[in-house]
DNA sequence: TAAGCGTGGCA
DNA sequence: TTGCCAAGCTT
């Protein structure tokens, strides 16, 4: 049976109609909510942000309200988020918004010029928060496209992303953007999705040509895999005084304006113990003794896969204090400090392990 | 154009 | 356990 355009919009936006989820954002489409969401959505599946959203409204209500937020504030309501920069460019294009009279802009063109939006997001804010006839291509659209349209080409590559592009702009039905996007990018979370298909109860299974060739598993073709880069690293929770030593992060980089514990990478034939001491000695000129070892964390963070070796130490009496070299700010804080402000994942599960151990609860109190 | 930028879930 | 994956943007 021929493709057959009207059909495949109808099947599409009823399907939709009767499975959409109900989010946040679904209930009034309001702009910043919108804007909020889909920011939040990049690179990160909806039952993630989901709770992450509710949370940051209920802080940041408005754009105003966000313009004006500060950046532990803004940092600590994005963590575990992941993606950083995100959270300050929302907040600078919240202040451009500000700037500019309160109202975000209704065309693609006009939102694409604010920081953190960019071709994806500016479509998708323009459909969805405006219903203005644009579409979308992410993650989920290209999937689908690349099985409905059976493309024996890696979707990733520039050429034929532009190509998908150009097809989904076809497909769109003229006045029903915000529906038909949102209803492509559900497909492919729920029906369409990479892993394990549900091809019987999809709306497009007679419209879907890599179905028909019985090559659903082979679409969308793969582009250039990623290669992990294992990487062993020692931290140290430097107690003195009942106060534990942090620093902020630089403003660029990984994890930056983040709070961490100090450390880094242990060389090769050193031990995890010596790396700990040596580390906190280069990006502080503490000089610390005795490392404990306290507990082992793995966790991963864009292509590392971390195994993280975590050590209680002492400042010895004669030790200077702290010279900043790998941070912009340093402070003594106490355990009960550290909720307010932002950790990376494996930093906020450290914290998670000192507080179950009692010996060290002990140390910290006063 | 390619690499940097997080994180947790899942098979 | 390990590899793969997710509603991308910036430089």
């Amino acid at each position: 049976m021929p493709f057959d355009l009207a059909r495949f919009r109808e099947r599409l936006l009823d399907w939709f109609a009767a499975s959409a989820r109900d989010l946040p954002w679904r209930r009034d489409y309001a702009p910043y909510r919108v804007l909020v969401s889909e920011v939040m959505l990049q690179q990160t599946q909806m039952e993630r942000v989901v709770p992450y959203f509710e949370r940051f409204l209920a802080r940041f209500p408005d754009f105003d309200r966000l313009a004006a937020a500060g950046e532990d504030e803004l940092l600590s309501a994005w963590e575990g988020l992941g993606y950083y920069a995100r959270a300050r460019n929302l907040q600078k294009t919240a202040r451009a918004v500000v700037a500019a009279g309160g109202r975000l802009p209704e065309e693609a063109g006009a939102l694409r010029e604010l920081p953190g939006v960019g071709p994806y997001t500016a479509a998708a804010v323009a459909a969805i928060a405006f219903n203005r006839d644009e579409a979308v291509l992410d993650a989920n659209v290209e999937r689908v496209l690349s099985r409905v349209l059976d493309v024996d080409e890696p979707v990733k590559a520039p050429a034929v992303r532009r190509q998908l592009a150009a097809e989904a702009a076809r497909l769109l039905p003229p006045g029903r953007a915000r529906d038909f996007n949102q209803a492509m990018m559900e497909l492919g979370a729920l029906v369409c999705t990479a892993r394990s298909p549900r091809c019987a109860n999809c709306p497009l299974r007679e419209d879907c040509e890599a179905l028909h060739l019985g090559i659903v598993n082979e679409r969308p073709v793969p582009g250039k895999r990623v290669t992990f880069t294992p990487l062993v690293v020692a931290s140290g929770v430097v107690v003195r005084a009942g106060r534990v030593f942090i620093q902020r992060r630089l403003p660029q980089g990984v994890w930056a304006g983040l709070w961490e514990f100090p450390g880094g990478r242990v060389e090769p034939g050193e031990s995890p113990a010596a790396a700990v001491v040596r580390e906190i000695g280069e990006e502080t000129e503490l000089a610390v003794a005795a490392p404990e070892h306290l507990a082992l964390i793995r966790h991963g963070y864009t292509t590392y896969r971390v195994e993280l070796h975590c050590f209680l130490c002492a400042v010895v009496p004669e030790s200077p204090p702290p010279v900043l070299h790998a941070a912009q700010e340093y402070r003594w804080a106490r355990l009960s400090e550290l909720d307010g402000l932002a950790f990376p994942a494996g930093h906020r599960k450290l914290i998670d392990r000192m507080r179950q151990d009692i010996r060290l609860c002990e140390l910290m109190e006063g």
